[in-house]
DNA sequence: AATGAATGAGCTTTCATTCAT
DNA sequence: AATGAATGAAAGCTCATTCAT
């Protein structure tokens, strides 16, 4: 169903040098992506991967452990251009609701992009067996305290706890994504407008911004609009 | 990794009868379920289960067609338990505040009690190649109108679409609990809190309920609620 | 009965290389040969032949893509071989009468030697679904086009179409050898008796060369004829 | 490939009650033929003979002792039928090239009408093993008997060894419409020029009959005739 | 570092056949 | 005679992984 079975290896702990850690793995993990991408990812073999990157099969072991080494490493290398792309955002928004609209755009944007790379994370990383203690998940956490440092710095207080904002906000979105990507909705979701809305909800659902008082007037169709107020 | 990718199998068209969808059927989901979370699902061979149902691999072939249609058909049938509980909550709420609150705690229940079956779902569901078009999703989206008839039935307009009220409803709440799981803090996650603050942020980013206003004492649920500081 | 039906094997496209194809594989066969002449074919388990070649069964599916590639290799190996030897008699023949007697002759001989190997192309072969567009029909075709150079030198012109010719010439041969093999009377058949007498019969037949004159009452061949005068 | 292999089952010997031998049978024979045809035997189960023929499985096996024993039997009864068929052109031929011209024209008629029917009879009884101690022999043992006697009604005596006509005649007609089927010449094959033009040829092999006298320049069948002009 | 042939455990899956009812 | 659920042996096949060169 997915990948096949291994038995943990136990040996081999540590991936080569990480001095060395560069242009060969890079390559490798690029067309494999396209592989994965082009067939999903459980129907490419080892074999088909060294094929591709010209290398041979026992080659193709020098740098990942195994195969479930290079497959999380694609899905960890996709995952780490969207956390800097991300950070920057956080980094460098002008106010909180711009930097959630950003992050909720960027985010909806890699999982439309890269289904297969979502597929991925989802499938062989977050359900994985030992997630928990795994690289990636450590990663992860980096992720986290930066966005949780995000929050810090525009609002030191709120009434939710922060853990539970950060999985608020990234498990709605990705379930968001997710439905446009499974039913099939990538080209037809708007997701600028999503993102405004988006950013609006979770500012009010973590008490972050005032809703427009009663009194101001200014919502147009405080009924079933769907777009962000002012 | 997971399950050994399989051909699609070309004869059988379809599962036998329903009417006499029963017994028999029930008692291998309950042996096999009881495997799965003993093992972890993907440990588990059919040998395994018709071993410990009593049977022998070819019967157990004659009520699931492979291996997949068993791991599927356990996790659908946790879901499908955990949708009508869900259902019943929806439609017993005095208040939509009360319902929300409902169907997060139970829906964090059912997580936190079977984190195996939410692997199932995630991995071999959820995240299978053709998830679209599965009969999985189809009785996924039996629920979800069910869920969105509930909220009808309490507000019926709001500015969020509610297609994307469901998904980050529920997209949050599986984070909340996945991250739960994942760091083993089962035991300590206190779920009536976290719902009740839950609740409230999802009234909140709905626009279904006024946040206390910094003036009115209107909090009805100040005890546990980690919620607004006014 | 015969071997295990199969699916269609979607990737691998071709065999490896045809360069290297030869000491290993040749190797493969003998022993593959061996057994099934031993055991009869259906009864020899591809286990049984990496066993007996002192191969892991992995390997052995690296050399043929599955038991019905190896057992039809091993049956068009031998095929091969009685090929080659008839194209060797047909252009060393010194007279069309001497040629056909040394191709039936020749080709009663194999048969004799080798009823398993005819079993198989039998079988396996040439009643085989999709045997139209094999490779061993492609091969077959490639002698019928030498046999049927070898009618062309000898005879420019004759009564009966060419592939009808070769039909019934080989046609009728293998059915009397078969005869021979079914009734075990293998090694009481006088294989040249009967070649000279068959070789007589096909020339007449085709009009190749003129039966006895009247004034001879009886027949060309008194001398070999096993059959019964009148 | 074929079947599966099956050890031989040793135990019962024999078909019910010929009395009974009937109606039922009959029937079920029917049923697997027309499965047989339409989707090759190899790929018919047992379980689809029994659906298709409105039993249950069990019941199958009260008629027929295993699949074997199934698949040889709609063969043979094919092949009874033509036999038959057979049996009364022979005895009514008016000649002996009369006789020789139906037989050949009746035998490529049935194997061109039915070629499923016509691998079975190839792979599962004449080229299964023990095919020489079959019940299928024996039958076939008859019909020759048969074959044999014609020609000693027409020809008391001829040079060929009467055994070898028979192969020669039957296995070179099979030959031709083999070729004829997996060329998928089935429509264009001229079943009866064909069979004239065999019949000449057979009777000048079998030194049957005066190909034409030097004198007569032409040839003794100038009709349809596509032979001798020596 | 690279190779790539060899490995082989281990799974799924099939269906002909049986037999208790 | 009929049923049809249960059987279970039996093999094919894959492919991640290794290791001698």
């Amino acid at each position: 169903m997915a990948l096949r079975a291994t038995k943990a290896a136990a040996r081999v702990p540590s991936r080569p040098s990480v001095g060395q850690w560069g242009a060969r793995e890079a390559g490798i993990l690029d067309v494999a992506r396209a592989l994965y991408v082009a067939h999903g990812y459980e129907r490419v073999s080892m074999a088909d991967v060294a094929a591709a990157a010209g290398l041979s099969e026992g080659t193709l072991y020098n740098y990942f452990r195994d195969q479930n080494d290079l497959v999380v490493s694609v899905g960890l290398a996709a995952l780490e251009k969207n956390i800097a792309a991300a950070e920057r955002i956080a980094e460098g928004a002008t106010s909180l609701r711009v930097g959630l609209e950003g992050l909720i755009a960027h985010q909806l944007q890699c999982m439309l992009a890269a289904p297969e790379m979502y597929r991925i994370w989802l499938r062989e990383v977050k359900a994985a067996e030992g997630y928990g203690k795994s690289d990636a998940r450590a990663q992860l956490r980096g992720f986290s305290s930066h966005f949780l440092a995000f929050l810090d710095r525009w609002v030191p207080g709120s009434p939710v706890d922060r853990g539970m904002m950060r999985d608020m906000f990234y498990g709605g979105i990705e379930q968001i994504g997710w439905t446009a990507i499974v039913q099939n909705r990538k080209p037809r979701l708007d997701i600028d407008a999503a993102a405004a809305m988006l950013a609006d909800a979770f500012m009010a659902a973590f008490g972050l911004e005032q809703r427009p008082s009663p009194a101001s007037k200014i919502r147009s169709n405080p009924r079933k609009n769907s777009s962000p107020p002012h």
